[in-house]
DNA sequence: AAATGACAAAATAGATATAAAATGTCAATT
DNA sequence: AATTGACATTTTATATCTATTTTGTCATTT
């Protein structure tokens, strides 16, 4: 249920990379910044990660865990939330928020996005197939309380909610701000749970 | 209507640019690989173009607007479609067809991807906005003939078009073919078409 | 034990030089 | 008039060198 336990001074460092990694990259990104961003010196780093990479590839995980926590909470049986279309809306945002550095159209955000295949496309496949068994199980679940019926468009729930996923990253592309694209997603779920009854 | 008429040797090139360019990238297909591929003296190429970024250029518009005549085909009021979800598929279908290279994971597709925001930004952008405009028009003509409701949603049919358009941008990415991506297309605009009803 | 300063090794950035490839022009050819 | 070979120019690729930055380790300090 809840993330590993994280040694408190680990995960201080993890906030501080990524705060680093998203203002300025990460190649632009040294060890030295990361230390100086949490007041500590460069040397205690390497007490707690290996080098660099490491560190990169913990912030991808805890993030990605993070979001796939946080699109648990929002799929749960004891939401309280209206319709299902504003749940699944939720989730999808929950799962896409930490990502939004894609947004950047600037030289910072394409590089962290080649970076993260580089060194983390393993975490995000991972991450990506975990979101879409939660949502599907989410989707398998509404129809099993008939509040949606897929039999009528003919996708199964692991479809239906790859779907959503991959339609929720292209929305990513038009959006200036996390602002429009929460609204597009919202829409944009609400359409597609209507069109599933 | 048509497209502007082209100069047929013109158009020739294009065509022998755009099999050079798909298939080693921008950078790495030279006016040299061009002239060969059609047969005939590099020199010549600049009797009807004036360099290379020109040519990218011409080829990304000709595909842009034959991408676009092939959608508005789509979308004709005589179109003989059985239901509008498989209409707008089509039309979504014919919009990304030519630019499919974009599946490619490999750094050709990267290359061109930042080739075409490097040398023809305004194009795809223009292009974007008709293929939404055209979407828009028939959904509302479609709401006219009640086949789709909006109000239900809250959105305009502008708004329901840019979905649709960056949601199927979005279907790319996990794709590994053509027939994946259509497929997915498919059940995405008949599910969403379903929900305005 | 946890943290750090100091050190050697490795990586990066910048400058320079050279060779090879590609570009754009134009006079000559068909 | 359309096409091209040939030329001067520009761009790109590669290698080498130096200076600087960054990295990873470890003995020392607190």
């Amino acid at each position: 249920m809840t993330a590993m336990q994280e040694h408190p001074k680990r995960q201080a460092i993890l906030t501080a990379a990524h705060t680093q990694f998203s203002q300025y990259g990460y190649r632009k990104t040294s060890m030295e910044d990361i230390a100086t961003e949490l007041g500590i010196s460069r040397a205690s780093l390497y007490s707690y990660f290996d080098n660099k990479d490491e560190i990169f590839r913990c912030v991808s995980k805890s993030l990605h865990e993070g979001a796939l926590a946080a699109a648990q909470e929002c799929l749960a049986d004891d939401a309280k939330v209206s319709d299902l279309g504003a749940k699944v809306a939720s989730a999808l945002l929950a799962r896409h928020r930490p990502f939004q550095y894609e947004f950047v159209q600037s030289a910072h955000g394409k590089e962290l996005h080649d970076e993260y295949s580089r060194l983390c496309g393993d975490i995000v496949t991972d991450s990506h197939q975990r979101f879409q068994t939660m949502l599907g199980a989410a989707l398998k679940a509404a129809v099993r309380r008939e509040e949606i019926n897929l039999k009528q468009s003919g996708v199964s729930a692991a479809q239906a909610a790859e779907l959503l996923n991959l339609a929720s990253a292209g929305l990513k592309r038009g959006a200036t701000d996390s602002a429009s694209f929460e609204k597009r997603v919202r829409k944009l779920a609400a359409i597609f749970v209507a069109g599933l009854s």
